[in-house]
DNA sequence: ACTCTGCATACTGAATGCAGAATGCGGTCC
DNA sequence: GGACCGCATTCTGCATTCAGTATGCAGAGT
């Protein structure tokens, strides 16, 4: 006899409330700086302000959003010092992710990898749909290492350089001609070859230099603005 | 004229209640499957059951807690496969940490190592000592990084390695005697020659041969109890 | 016209109330 | 005596309510 067990696992609105929120920090419909008032949360999910509370909390704790002075929350925006934080820590995760990926990576997330890169390598024609597309080659490269901590971790520092993304949005700066292409393409092949430092080396250098220009690009684009309010 | 200020962070009873039973998992005061009752806790600290329960709700997001079937929540225990995730993100963390630490690490956080190293190295009495001081000694390396992202992802896995501990405990094997000394020089003396590198795969090879060592031990200390409930 | 004071309003953090689900126990029937 | 049923208890998750605080505005006083 075979019945369908049921799946009870986030039946709990405080979680449904928690990937709405996220998603909507992610996709951009939330602007860093903005005030997130329970009540009106509440009443778009139709739910009680708990499980909002709730979610707000866990959103706060994992760098999403921050309190704001008068209490409430708001989404985090991230100053330039944050900005390279987030890039070194990705730097770590994923480099180290890239070894891993190397030296045991099952055959089917290897070629995960492989389609992932070759969706980015058609360039996409919006800035939202590239950065995601870029997303998705890096998570596929974690996915590889075979290590759910890692994966955690690579949501959650994604999940924070958001606010880094929307500022680059909102300067409209060309961040989509920073020819990704090459360096991935020099990380599966290392990947392919089995060589874990290499893969190691070539996505850490990746994630550095992909760093190092958008802040290149994003102080040019802050000096342009000089005198716009600084938020 | 001059007045003090009011530090108002953290007057959130959630973030104290989350304080106080981090601190008690960490210390061991709990045990991993261990069923935590909100009335109970809100009853030991004086308040009410919603700043308990969110404080649950955000130990669960961070992997310290995890739901239990019948609703609620319990301390998480980490099965084999889990530990050596562990041990890996922090091999990859810790790792880069400790390179960055040694391209540009300032002055009095490599002495803090340094000191932190010295402490160790006075073999302490207990196995909690020597637990602890081996921690200060790995965070004070994350803390020569001079990256908060880093420093928050260290202590984030290391209060999730703490069931490990537990775990280890229990079984009371010799985990003392691990000789981490030797390690912990190299790793200090390629940050007191600015070697990056060297730095970085000291700690990485210190982090996962000891967890090899540990899982060893570990193996063979279940092996023995062979037959004893699994819990 | 400008500033200051007091009050109405908005919104948060926390406590309490309530309905539903799981657990364990005692009684009942075979 | 053993298995099963139903009820009381426990405890969760969520909604609602309460109380305290900051914000903004209106009116008074200069």
């Amino acid at each position: 006899m075979k019945f369908e067990r049921l799946e009870r696992s986030s039946v709990r609105l405080a979680d449904f409330v928690y990937e709405q929120i996220f998603a909507a920090v992610l996709s951009g419909q939330i602007s860093p700086g903005e005030r997130l008032v329970q009540e009106v949360l509440a009443d778009q999910m139709d739910v009680s302000r708990t499980p909002v509370r709730e979610a707000l909390l866990r959103l706060e704790s994992e760098g999403i959003l921050e309190s704001s002075d008068r209490g409430g929350f708001m989404v985090r925006s991230l100053d330039v010092g944050e900005i390279r934080g987030t890039y070194e820590l990705r730097a770590a995760v994923e480099g180290f992710a890239a070894r891993l990926a190397a030296e045991r990576g099952r055959p089917e997330s290897i070629a995960h990898i492989k389609s992932a890169i070759a969706a980015a390598d058609a360039r996409p024609t919006t800035l939202d749909a590239g950065f995601e597309l870029n997303r998705l080659v890096h998570r596929a490269i974690v996915e590889a290492a075979d290590n759910p901590a890692f994966l955690d971790s690579f949501d959650s520092v994604w999940g924070r350089s958001q606010s880094f993304r929307m500022f680059a949005k909102l300067h409209e700066t060309e961040l989509r001609f920073l020819d990704a292409e090459p360096d991935h393409h020099a990380v599966l092949d290392a990947i392919l070859a089995g060589d874990g430092s290499r893969a190691q080396q070539a996505l850490t250098d990746h994630i550095l230099s992909g760093l190092e220009l958008q802040l290149g690009v994003l102080e040019s684009a802050m000096a342009v603005e000089a005198g716009t309010d600084p938020v």
